[in-house]
DNA sequence: TATTAAATAATAATTATTCTTATTTAGTAA
DNA sequence: TTACTAAATAAGAATAATTATTATTTAATA
């Protein structure tokens, strides 16, 4: 069931279950497409009306230093977050601050590949991630979506 | 000199040339770190302390409209700043938010073969950047280095 | 069930950024 | 050169996002 999943996450962390923290780390995985703190506020309080916008952001933090969610920064002066879930990129348009996640392992592959053999000085590298900058061109109504790519070599 | 290649830029986008514009510029590209609003004010001051801090974020959006400058993003809730130069990508630590350059031409032509081939469904590609994120294992002083791999095939 | 450290609510404070408006200036052309 | 004008700047107020403070509540544990 949905509800234990989450919770189980918490525990696997060692923090402590409640139900605030329950309600935003469902609602970034339910909207799923990057939210702000506002989107996830405006989210649960139709469930949860009395959460405290500072307890939002306190909870946010927490979960992003457990590893439960990152930060994804965009150009402009909002933070959005989104759930831990398997290593993918970002697709971005700066004009409509859409964005919307690429997972490619073939990709991946070629980057590590690439990585193993290119040692970069005075660097450990833990991460790589690339942005796709450019311009969505279906319209807005389509948000949410995930692109896998298949591997059609 | 210096100063005239940064009025030129100014001139080749058809923007008027102010000292503004000029000194901040100017300390971007002398700062060469992925500069905040605030360090741009701190560093400029010395020579032009009466310059007021709105006319900082109104050149600063006015040179990234006129594709002179881009907005570089961290984990922070603080947006940073770079010249614009000839492709790269950025090395980046979320414990130090140091962020440092990285050059690979041999990496950019991997990846935009990649994608050459690989079609992205609704998606218009503009540009490809990769965060690679990591920890630094020289120490902070070292700050303002830029990472230029050899072509050592 | 009682204890206690940790989490939350409410609200104040801070920080980064943007807005407003009066004044100044860079570029242009008489 | 000088005058003109649109655009840029300075100063300060305003806003929006986020963080800090502190009294109250609660989850986990014994
Ligand atoms: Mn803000
Ligand atoms: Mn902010
Ligand atoms: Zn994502
Ligand atoms: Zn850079």
């Amino acid at each position: 069931m949905f509800e234990n999943q989450i919770r189980n996450k918490l525990v696997e962390k060692g923090m402590k279950v409640t139900p605030q923290r329950m309600a935003i780390l469902e609602a970034i995985e339910i909207l799923n497409n990057h939210p702000t703190a506002e989107n996830i506020i405006e989210f649960i309080r139709k469930n949860h009306p009395n959460i405290s916008t500072a307890t939002v952001y306190k909870v946010l933090e927490a979960l992003v230093e457990n590893n439960l969610v990152k930060k994804v920064k965009t150009d402009r002066d909002v933070m959005r977050y989104e759930a831990i879930s398997d290593h993918h990129h970002h697709l971005y348009c700066a004009e409509s601050d859409r964005i919307e996640d690429y997972f490619d392992s073939e990709l991946n592959e070629i980057i590590g590949n690439y990585f193993k053999k290119r040692n970069i000085p005075n660097f450990r590298i833990e991460e790589v991630k690339l942005q796709i900058i450019g311009k969505f061109l279906n319209d807005e109504t389509s948000i949410n979506q995930q692109i896998h790519l298949p591997d059609n070599k």
